[in-house]
DNA sequence: CTGGATCCCTATCGATACTG
DNA sequence: CAGTATCGATAGGGATCCAG
């Protein structure tokens, strides 16, 4: 539990890159949405409280352009849209949970 | 590698609310710096390159409520002022460093 | 159903200058 | 040394309406 630190600046540099993608409002949670498989737009919306349409379009186009989600339309009538979960995506979500293993530990927040 | 996720949607919420604190410009940076042995104000804006004081001090406030560093102040003259990471600001960079191993790996190709 | 397009308000951040 | 104060630019994000 306390052992020392073996993060390096170098990491902490790329956990900031991440965190550009990732730290945004609606981000985690809709990675997560699609990653526990809410493929469909409105699904993902109902399963995000208080997503707006807006927002959900404008994070799943980063999310697909960070290479974390892929987007898959089959030309059906009406457009049927897919978005599932890429490796990396996966990926991310796993080195994402020793976060909200240490968020439950310190929980309730103190301050604030 | 492939496992299946165990996150769930309450993760996810609190994973949220770390982000909210740690997923701002400079936050990252300036916990690693702290946790790394940069105990004054001068030393850590020094550390994370291209940070105004001003964003430090807001930082630094923000790192102190939300519990993840401490602020010691010795009144000599002038007075002397110290930031320390508490336990739980130690054990959130250990949280992190599945993310700096994470973007690491997948790092040559961010972008596309 | 899956978004795109606007409007517009707000929070955030950078630059600069100043202080005990 | 360790901050404060002020200002202006810009990006984030909500509401609403519209389209294929």
């Amino acid at each position: 539990m306390t052992e020392p630190l073996h993060i390096s600046d170098e990491q902490c540099r790329r956990v900031s890159g991440i965190m550009e993608v990732v730290g945004r409002r609606w981000t985690s949670g809709i990675l997560l949405a699609v990653g526990l498989g809410a493929e469909r737009f409105s699904e993902i919306q109902h399963r995000v409280d208080g997503l707006s349409s807006r927002m959900l379009t404008v994070r799943l186009r980063e999310l697909e352009q960070a290479g974390l989600i892929d987007r898959i339309v089959t030309p059906t009538i009406p457009v049927s849209v897919r978005y599932r979960t890429t490796q990396r995506g996966l990926e991310l979500l796993r080195a994402l949970q020793p976060l909200g293993q240490y968020a439950h530990r310190w929980e309730p927040e103190p301050g604030r």
